[in-house]
DNA sequence: GTCGCGATGTATCGGGTCGATACATCGCGC
DNA sequence: GCGCGATGTATCGACCCGATACATCGCGAC
């Protein structure tokens, strides 16, 4: 999860460990946030794995206006983008936890188009079932609710509910501008809706 | 946290603890779900301290089915009560996180009106300075954003703003009330908005 | 009848994450 | 020239999740 954001973050661009968390936290927004008790030990494993290596200050043009003192600048090498390439083609777990889905649309624009497609669809599947059964659990004991738990309940089905259009939306436009453009593969020709 | 809601729901009954994550999970509905990996430890820690006790199998006339097997039962002490009373009165960390927030809020039915009050106005200002914050974020690296990224802001951002919205009708409800039937006490005669 | 299967029920473990904290330097205003 | 906030690296304890293991019960299929 953070795994994959940092990659994604350094695949744009070198960067120190500071920096990473304000891009980090900047791009997820509202709805994640990353410490440092869980980035630097991210960090160690990566490179453990050897995805990132690890480049003492500068080493480039760059306006270095300390030069001396720690400051670890961090890149990804070449496993490091062939392991981003990988996740960014595998479709499953964007599609399952919340957060993993928050990271996985925020490097979108990285993403293969068909693959957003399937995604967004996975997600829309989920949340609707998680809908449905808060739906049908809130039915089930609706009269039993004080006033104020029910309020929780309706607040947090109207949210899931928004979130079900939202996600609706953007396969609508997702799926007009693939339909518009010649096709990279001539799979999946079901469905012409 | 987990620690409250647990106190709050043995607070109506006395129950095993496969009942009190199912219940703890449909009355936090959409916003959290607790698992047995940290229920049982959070027991664990809560008997300790002397708020709960282990009584094994039934003691009282409910339909027990099974009769042996380890079936453990828990209910709150007389110190436990208190201290979800200390808890109940205690208006800080209600306002600070977002799950905080939620796990009070389901419990409001049995606080005081006056704390409801001032937990609401307190979690709206924290909510305002979010969206702020992430409003001048937005307007400031707007251009430099890609769509997808643009739309997770704004999405996000709206939520935030809905939540603001949402926290003004229950304020708005709360001081109706306050005010039309007799106070409590002759605090607080300032704004009379 | 008995076999499996899903619900009920207790419990732990590894690993990820947060919040607080410590420490050091830099740029800048006053 | 001095303090203060931003930059910067790093760890520790506490907490929590997901997976997992194990045992029993009710019930329907065959």
């Amino acid at each position: 999860m953070l795994d994959f954001a940092v990659l994604g973050l350094l695949h744009e661009s070198p960067m120190h460990g500071y920096e990473l968390r304000k891009r980090l936290n900047a791009l997820l927004g509202t709805f994640r946030a990353f410490s440092y008790g869980s980035l630097y030990p991210t960090l160690r494993r990566m490179k453990l794995a050897g995805w990132i290596s690890e480049t003492d200050s500068d080493a480039s043009g760059a306006p270095v206006l300390t030069g001396r003192r720690g400051r670890v600048v961090y890149r990804l090498t070449a496993d490091g983008k062939e392991r981003f390439a990988e996740m960014l083609a595998d479709v499953e777990p964007a599609t399952t936890g919340d957060e993993q889905f928050g990271v996985r649309f925020a490097f979108f624009a990285k993403t293969d188009a068909e693959v957003r497609l399937r995604i967004l669809e996975g997600r829309r599947r989920r949340v609707e079932e998680k809908r449905d059964g808060l739906r049908a659990a809130l039915a089930r004991t609706r009269q039993r609710l004080d006033r104020y738990t029910l309020e929780l309940q309706e607040h947090g089905l109207e949210a899931v509910d928004r979130e079900v259009r939202w996600l609706s939306e953007l396969i609508d436009t997702e799926r007009r501008e693939l339909q518009a453009r010649p096709v990279s593969r001539d799979e999946h020709p079901d469905q012409p809706s």
